[in-house]
DNA sequence: AGCACGCCGACT
DNA sequence: GTCGGCGTGCTC
């Protein structure tokens, strides 16, 4: 009896494809194959096995069975469920899955070994190699161990008295230590901890809510769950993510204190047969620990007992290109087919995550307490109407003041502004031309350092000119607004003695220029640390004492849903950045709207008032969580083309109950890379099936070649 | 995603 | 007269 086997290719295929089953080829699902395509072959993996029925078509054979690790069957049915949750072909999130496969295997080292055999001729070095070479090494160790040159060795070698063997590491991934202790837990973290190694070890799919503000100790609580994990069975597995930028040494360092071993890393930086090696790791269940960024989810985990997702707030686990996703809500919806827990950790949750606490989805874990003797920040907001900065400068008289007492006291100040370059915008006087990138519609920024106009969505840049490019008025050119360098130029006048450094994706290019900065930063070698958001989070610095947020209100603008959610964020952990350690600390914001509620909020550091007047608002406007969202982005380099597709498009909307559509409107970023981009906003009812609404009504409107089209579910940025 | 087939410009 | 551009469509 043959069988068919269906399998799915990592191609953007609308579903997995049909072979014949050779005979005796005894295929398994999850097993990797080769099969023919077209007229080439490709890889995929057997999802399915069913008895042929005669009388279909002819189908083409699978060609050969390859003997990579198997992907476990709840892989797989990961990820068909990412694939139809995020309307794409499931061959997109199968290609993620994949990701750690299609890299090289490590070469094999070469070792050396004696062979017996003597040379030819024999001499003291010779003789001192022979001696040393009693168990295979690699030649440069034995050169030196028998205090030698590389050349005596590749000697002994052509005489044939050494050989070199080709030795392949099997990697070992050390497994994890149970019995270290864990560190001393306050009574907080230990209920905490309790409720989660008690979910974890009664098994099952179980959501909690870890929700502590910044210092409660939030690490230490969820490794005991980690813990209580691994100890649950010897194959047991953990995935703890991470938001890439979070993925640091210190953090590592905490899971290889705990557990006496190296947890395995995966992110971007890794190179492919390090990833290579993790994939097998995980896939054979040898590695038990992962942590990783938010790829990571898709790696073929045998056993998993438990994830955990750190920062889950965090804007970066939403993916926002090619396979669209967010890598919190996909993994719940894991643990939920591998029958696991799942730990969402945050100093400042989701609102999502929050409404599925306070409706109960989730055990909702407090800790409320700070560990140590730090005090909470004092928060005060800065009216910007009643003490406005000086024309031209941004810095206003009371933050002025309190940096000054700061720089006294020889303690640190770190202004936060969300803004890299000089000014954001630059425009001539003479005429009113505004500097824009030649093919998007958005601003040049000004960037002092490299005297460049540079286009942040394109890479598009430009010396700055000295004339107006558009009317040819001289000197004419004005920098609009500031920027982390403009900042940083007027602390420098303010505080010429001060120590001032700019901590943004322009001056530290990688990992290495971060630790340093931070590192200096932590030694009380800056006084002044002016940041975008990349230091926002996850450091500790004990000298700094001030915030200074320059433009609270730079997230309340732009009509974006989770604008005031990400304020408070933002605000609450840049504050948070004060006064970690013993000193009191204090966070000021710049703000021309002290009256908003995010603002007063924050000030009062009422997340219950913030929550509520949010939710409030979000109710009544059916938006998440009480509705549903997606967004349709087409683009094409043709404006007239892309034009008429869309209109058929919205002509070809399914007429649903419960089901608003927005559009179609030029996306606010309407050009990117030459190509043209409209959008439409989907708003839905909870109990409509977006998936299923959003699948047919692509399906009613075939794009012409030229035009793409992405179907975003959950919406994070609108542009 | 590849890869082939298919109709319009500058070249040995 | 051809070589070749990449637009369009298909792959069990």
């Amino acid at each position: 009896m043959t069988r068919i086997a269906s399998v799915l290719l990592p191609l953007p295929l609308p579903e997995a494809f049909d072979y014949d089953e050779p005979e005796g080829m005894g295929l398994a699902v999850g097993d990797h194959v080769a099969v023919p395509l077209g007229p080439r072959t490709a890889r995929g993996v057997v999802t399915a096995l069913r008895a042929a029925a005669g009388g279909n078509r002819p189908l083409k054979p699978v060609l050969e069975r390859l003997d990579d690790p198997a992907m476990p069957e709840t892989t797989l049915r990961f990820v068909e469920w990412a694939a139809r949750y995020s309307v794409d072909p499931p061959g997109l999130p199968l290609a993620m899955a994949l990701r750690g496969l299609r890299a090289p295997k490590p070469k094999p080292i070469k070792l050396v070994v004696a062979t017996g055999q003597a040379p030819g001729r024999m001499t003291p070095a010779r003789d001192k190699v022979l001696a040393a070479a009693l168990t295979p090494m690699t030649a440069v160790a034995l050169a030196e161990a028998a205090g030698v040159s590389a050349g005596v060795i590749k000697g002994l070698i052509d005489e044939g008295s050494l050989e070199i063997r080709l030795h392949t590491v099997e990697t070992e991934f050390a497994p994890p230590d149970l019995t270290l202790p864990g560190p001393t837990l306050n009574a907080s973290q230990k209920a905490a901890a309790g409720v989660l190694t008690g979910m974890v070890a009664q098994g099952g799919f179980q959501a909690a809510l870890l929700d502590g503000v910044t210092g409660s100790g939030k690490t230490e609580v969820y490794l005991e769950a980690v813990a209580a994990a691994l100890a649950a069975d010897p194959g047991a597995q953990v995935l703890v993510l991470l938001p890439e930028i979070a993925l640091t040494q210190a953090v590592l360092a905490r899971f290889e204190d705990r557990f006496g071993a190296a947890p395995a890393e995966w992110h971007s930086a890794v190179p492919p047969p390090r990833r290579r090696q993790i994939w097998e790791g995980v896939a054979t269940g040898r590695a038990r620990i992962v942590i990783g960024a938010r790829s990571a989810l898709f790696l073929p985990f045998r056993s998993l007992r438990l994830i955990v997702v750190d920062e889950e707030h965090d804007g970066s686990y939403k993916q926002e290109e090619g396979f669209i996703y967010q890598a919190r809500d996909l993994a719940v919806a894991r643990a939920s087919l591998e029958k696991c827990a799942v730990v969402l950790a945050s100093a400042t949750p989701s609102l999502e995550s929050l409404w599925n606490a306070e409706q109960g989805r989730y055990r909702w874990l407090k800790l409320a307490a700070r560990h140590g003797a730090a005090e909470l920040p004092d928060v005060q907001l800065i009216d910007m109407r009643q003490t406005p900065p000086e024309t031209g400068r941004w810095l206003s008289p009371p933050l002025i003041e309190a940096m000054k007492e700061t720089y006294g006291r020889s303690e640190q100040t770190l202004l936060f502004l969300n803004r890299r370059g000089y000014a954001p915008l630059v425009l001539c006087r003479a005429c009113g031309e505004r500097m824009k990138s030649p093919d998007s519609d958005s601003w040049l920024v000004e960037h002092r350092y490299t005297g460049r106009l540079v286009c942040h969505l394109t890479g598009f840049s430009m010396p700055r000119p000295d004339r107006c490019p558009h009317c040819g008025a001289k000197d004419s050119l004005v920098s609009i607004g500031p920027g982390v360098e403009r900042i940083e130029e007027e602390v420098r006048f303010l505080f010429p003695e001060a120590r001032v450094a700019v901590f943004s994706s322009d001056t530290i290019f990688d990992a290495e220029g971060a630790r340093t900065l931070i590192q200096a930063m932590t030694d009380g070698e800056i006084d002044v640390l002016v940041a975008t958001q990349a230091a926002a989070k996850g450091h500790d610095f004990p000298l700094l004492t001030l915030v200074g947020v320059v433009d609270a209100d730079l997230g309340l603008r732009g009509g974006d849903l989770r604008a005031g959610e990400r304020t408070f964020q933002l605000l609450a952990q840049a504050s948070g950045r004060a006064g970690r350690r013993e000193r009191p600390g204090r966070a000021l914001l710049q703000t021309y709207s002290p009256d908003h509620p995010v603002m007063e909020a924050l000030a009062a550091q009422d997340r219950d008032a913030f929550l509520a007047a949010e939710m409030a608002g979000r109710e009544m406007a059916g938006l998440p969580p009480f509705g549903r969202l997606a967004a349709i982005i087409c683009s094409g380099p043709d404006p007239e083309i892309l034009e008429t597709y869309v209109r058929a498009l919205a002509a070809a909307a399914p007429n649903t109950d419960g089901v608003d559509i927005f559009g179609p409107a030029d996306a606010p970023l309407g050009l990117v890379r030459g190509r043209r981009r409209k959008r439409f906003l989907i708003r839905a009812d909870r109990k409509v099936d977006l998936q299923g609404f959003m699948a047919a009504w692509r399906a009613r409107a075939r794009p012409p070649g030229s035009v793409r089209v992405a179907i975003d579910i959950d919406p994070y940025s609108f542009l």
